[in-house]
RNA sequence: GGGCGGUUAGCUCAGCUGGUUAGAGCGCCUGCCUUACAAGCAGGAGGUCGCAGGUUCGAGCCCUGCACUGCCCACCA
């Protein structure tokens, strides 16, 4: 840091500018921002009183409520979280610009299985374990660890400038949220939608835990189906041949199934196999479910291990025999394979049943195997008990399901209108297949860190007694042996409840009222299902029935968790892969920032996050937009180094004529009223580009704007204005050092949600310490007023930018030192534009303008020539056309070979165009069917483009 | 097995309801240390919009088929 920079630092939050380096540093400001921000409060949102709320809703603006998705206490930041991050960073500094009372919410997810998973490894590398520990110690350790480590993701997220509300911030193992997770369990055991029993469940060996399907991870792989047949009994010689490719799970069956039509076996159905190396007599039985044409058309059936097989044995009362524990090692029911873990039994049971004679062929075979989406363990489909939450069944005397209410939620009502609707458009399709086929939501988990399921288990009657308090006895019997499940909740059963939660749900809280439903949420497609769906699930089940704040009931629209969501892109690397440890591809966010500055990586995720594509982060543009930064960096150099000239000439800006839009007067020079016109029009664009969500063309369009219109051209122009001598005009110096100063502040403003480091050091110095606000975020975002925008100031200020080209092109043709000065000539305008009225004649833009142009071309003096005179007079000038036709005088050969060259390409081009045009506007259909000002448009290129051709003909007959 | 995206300049991507000559950044070529900025300035080159049909006065955009590519969902042993 520099010495001047650790200043400031330490005296405050002011930048010394009369002395900013002449490169930008973001390390040099942004931790103080960062800090600065924090201390200060700022992004602080008191639940406002009725009063204010009705104040702020007179003035047409709202409640801006967002929810941060909560990362995990374990987690680090990586590029997902950032641009995460920078969408909502973006729209809540706009939306609070905007006057919208901007709540952002943060928080973090205590992630059961991630956290638990972490700290059993520290345990391991102690030479202990949970279980050495035991349950309580175990948990205590847990807390300690997340005391620790728990808030790392957060300190990123404070240090790259989130505006969230810290002192809301949330864990969802807080003691509030987990007595409002408690309360929601209990009620919906209450509605009997909440029920315990011995289901098939996905179980991960590794973790030791049931999870939800949504947690297995699918893949095809090409394994081994093979074929074994079981020997009827009483008829020697004869078998039943049956395909696996779990041949291991044999030894859990308890009859083979098959298909009732099929002919093969209807001799079969009823007598009984011996089950081999087992011994036990098993049963043919008939079921609709079993495809004749896969495999034998026979099927084992395993009820312990495989769903399927599970319904089987329910519709035929078959007995369900689990040959493997949790640890997928078999069972003693596997007899003489007790002990062994699956993949050895499978071996074993392959050698068996080949000695035997019993193993028939083996064929290659592609099927999708379903890995524990954690830690990529095959998951096996296990027997046990576990909590399911019924989302398709209605309570009783209820109306509709959970899934019902959350498909209602999304779906279009009979009129049209949508409760929630989804950024892009394409997720609503996606999210409502998945609820419209949704399962029953397995919601235990056998983890300890958690929230422990409030349900007790009866050791007299067996019964479970669920509770909001610890009961001492049972509901049901009264004995007092009773023990609590050891089970907790799935963390996205409590995530899931956070919309309502974070306000202070269950108790019907003003928060709720004023903050629920949230506005917005801005999440990635990978958590749809598990969280999105989830919130919708239990948002509208659980705000259902809290009446709004004037007493009414509420509808579906106001009990939704939020009421759009937005789903932005997945970041991956310059490559387009997928960013993932094991390819070592991750970029550090905090590593980038470090390098390019926060406001540098923010603009580059803003300027690639177009809806529904994908970013390819490349450092490339980041380099780009750190030079953008730079670029604010020492416009704002020439500025103030320029308001220290003024100052020293007597003239000085009021703070008070800044805050607003530029305004200059009617007499204003071109620049200062058509840089006020552009940036009327982009702050339209900027605002109009944000409300739907188009976060790259908001930002393209406000770099466009300050690196192009405002530095490019405005300033180069104003530097002429900027005149401190002693013969200058004090007032129009003042004004236009006023316009300038207007325009560079509102630029910030408008640049401010992108790059709120940037521009808050420059805005805070723009001021010199009498900043009207403690934060440029704190100000009003630029609103566009229609009235300021000009097209006919855009057509001349065009038309000079033209001219200004083609001179300089035309300088570069003949490789005239910059240096130099030369005389011009312009001999006419090729655009009859006649849609923006009368514009200027060249001979006006001349003489208005020939200050400017000679700045910005050095061409000086440029005069009017009548076109006839050239082939005359102006014999031996160079001579271009484009826009405007110009000449200028120079001493130079001409390379006739080489401009006969280049005429003759033009003209080769013109030919072209002008025979393209020809045909159309001799089509009598388009004549009649296109729209008047295409025609016209196109009539008008075509004349113009015919003259153009005429002198590039002509030019061409007189070189001769 | 079902469904959804993508294919536009060397690279990364825009292109909103079909409309006059398809844009940006990076890279490339040329010339400039012009007093805010060489992380810069100025000028320039570069695209038969994946392929083949179709609709239309008019297609990068709409329709059909195909190819390649990515993703999601799914209980075929």
């Amino acid at each position: 840091m520099s010495q001047q920079a650790k200043d400031v630092t330490e005296t405050s939050t002011q930048p010394a500018r009369r002395e900013l380096p002449k490169a930008y540093d973001p390390r040099a400001i942004e931790d103080r921002w960062a800090e600065y921000w924090v201390r200060e409060r700022l992004f602080h949102v008191e639940t406002p009183s009725a009063e204010d709320l009705e104040k702020l809703r007179a003035a047409a603006n709202d409640v801006f409520t967002i929810l941060l998705p909560p990362p995990n206490v374990t987690g680090r930041l990586h590029m997902g979280h950032m641009l995460n991050q920078t969408e909502m960073d973006i729209l809540t500094r706009w939306r609070r610009m905007r006057g919208d009372l901007a709540l952002w919410l943060p928080g973090t997810d205590h992630a059961g299985i991630a956290t638990q998973m972490m700290v059993e490894r520290q345990l391991t590398s102690e030479g202990t374990s949970r279980q050495a520990l035991g349950r309580e110690k175990f948990v205590e350790r847990v807390w300690e660890w997340k005391r620790h480590y728990g808030g790392a993701i957060l300190d990123q997220m404070k240090r790259l400038g989130a505006s969230v509300d810290w002192s809301r911030e949330y864990f969802t193992m807080d003691e509030n949220l987990s007595v409002a997770v408690r309360e929601a369990f209990v009620r919906l055991y209450e509605q009997g939608l909440i029920y315990c029993g011995a289901y098939i469940v996905n179980w991960c060996p590794r973790c030791q835990t049931a999870i939800s399907d949504l947690e297995v991870v699918h893949e095809e792989q090409t394994g081994k189906l093979w074929e074994i047949r079981y020997p009827v009994v009483g008829a020697a010689g004869e078998f039943v041949t049956v395909a696996t490719t779990r041949p291991e799970t044999m030894l859990g069956d308890t009859a083979v199934a098959v298909n009732p039509a099929d002919e093969r076996y209807q001799g079969l159905i009823g007598k009984t196999l011996r089950l081999p190396l087992v011994g036990r007599e098993i049963p043919v039985i008939a079921d609709e479910w079993v495809k004749s044409d896969f495999g034998t058309g026979a099927v084992k059936v395993t009820p312990a291990h495989d769903p399927n097989d599970f319904a089987i044995g329910q519709r035929h009362k078959l007995a369900a025999i689990s040959v493997m524990d949790e640890t997928a090692h078999m069972t003693a029911e596997a007899g003489a394979y007790a002990g062994l873990d699956r993949y050895a039994a499978r071996k074993k049971v392959l050698e068996d049943l080949e000695a035997q004679g019993l193993l028939g062929s083996v064929r290659e075979h592609v099927n999708s195997i379903g890995k524990c989406d954690r830690c990529k363990t095959v998951v096996e489909p296990r027997l046990s008990t576990q909590w399911f939450i019924a989302v398709n069944k209605r309570p009783e005397g209820g109306t509709a399901s959970m899934a019902e209410l959350a498909i209602a939620a999304v779906k279009a009502d009979a009129e049209g209108k949508k409760a929630i609707r989804f950024t892009p458009e394409m997720y609503e399709k996606v999210y409502l297949e998945w609820m419209n086929n949704i399962y029953d939501w397995c919601i235990s988990r056998q983890l300890w860190w958690g929230h422990r399921i409030p349900a007790w288990h009866c050791a007299a009657c067996k019964q479970i007694t669920v509770a909001r308090e610890d009961p001492a006895a049972c509901a049901h019997c009264g004995s007092p042996q009773i023990t609590q499940e050891t089970d907790v909740l799935d963390t996205w059963f409590s995530s899931g409840l956070l919309p309502v939660t974070v306000f202070g749900w269950p108790q019907h809280t003003r928060d709720l009222d004023v903050f629920y439903p949230t506005q917005l949420l801005v999440t990635g497609f990978d958590i749809l299902f598990f969280w999105v769906a989830r919130m919708i699930m239990l948002g509208c089940w659980f705000s259902g029935d809290l009446p709004l704040a004037d007493g009414s009931a509420r509808p579906l629209a106001e009990s939704v968790p939020f009421r759009e969501v937005y789903i932005h892109a997945l970041v991956r690397d310059a490559d387009r892969q997928k960013m993932s440890k094991t390819k070592g591809n991750v970029i550090d966010p905090i590593q980038i920032v470090e390098q390019y500055g926060t406001d540098a990586v923010r603009f580059t995720l803003a300027s690639m996050a177009s809806p529904g594509t994908d970013i390819a982060f490349s450092e490339a543009r980041t380099e780009g937009y750190r030079a953008f930064a730079n670029k604010i960096w020492n416009a704002a150099r020439f500025i103030f180094m320029n308001v220290e000239r003024a100052r020293e000439a007597g003239i000085a800006v009021d703070p008070k004529a800044l805050g607003g839009m530029p305004s200059p007067s009617a007499d204003a020079p071109l620049e200062a009223r058509w840089i006020a016109s552009r940036m009327n029009a982009v702050a339209g664009e900027v605002n109009a580009a944000l409300g739907e969500y188009r976060f790259h063309e908001a930002a393209n369009t406000v770099y466009q704007f300050f690196w192009g219109d405002f530095c490019d051209w405005y300033l180069e122009i104003v530097k002429l204005r900027l005149d401190f001598g002693e013969g200058a005009d004090q007032a129009s110096v003042k004004n236009a050092l006023t316009i300038l100063l207007q325009t560079f502040e509102a630029a910030l403003r408008l640049l401010s949600p992108f790059m709120p480091f940037l521009t808050e050091e420059l805005w805070h110095a723009v001021y010199e310490g009498e900043a009207p606000a403690k934060s440029i975020a704190l100000t009003r975002y630029p609103v566009v007023n229609p009235g300021v925008l000009d097209p006919r100031l855009e057509t001349e200020m065009r038309d000079l930018q033209s001219l200004t080209t083609e001179l300089r092109a035309i300088r570069k043709d003949l490789e005239i030192p910059e240096r130099e000065t030369i005389q011009g000539y312009v001999l006419g305008v090729n655009m009859m534009d006649a849609r923006f009225g009368i514009r200027r004649s060249p001979g006006d833009l001349l003489s208005i303008h020939s200050d400017v142009i000679a700045k910005l071309t050095r061409v000086y003096p440029i005069q009017e020539v009548s076109s006839e005179m050239r082939y005359g007079d102006l014999l031996g000038l160079f001579w271009r056309q484009g826009l405007y036709e110009i000449a200028v005088q120079y001493e130079k050969t001409i390379d006739v070979a080489a401009e006969r060259e280049r005429l003759t390409r033009d003209l080769a081009k013109l030919e072209k165009a002008l025979a393209s045009a020809e045909k159309q506007l001799g089509n009598a259909s388009f004549l009649e069917k296109a729209p008047a000002a295409v025609v016209e448009g196109l009539k008008k290129q075509e004349s113009e483009n015919r003259l153009l051709l005429e002198k590039t003909r002509k030019a061409l007959e007189e070189l001769g």
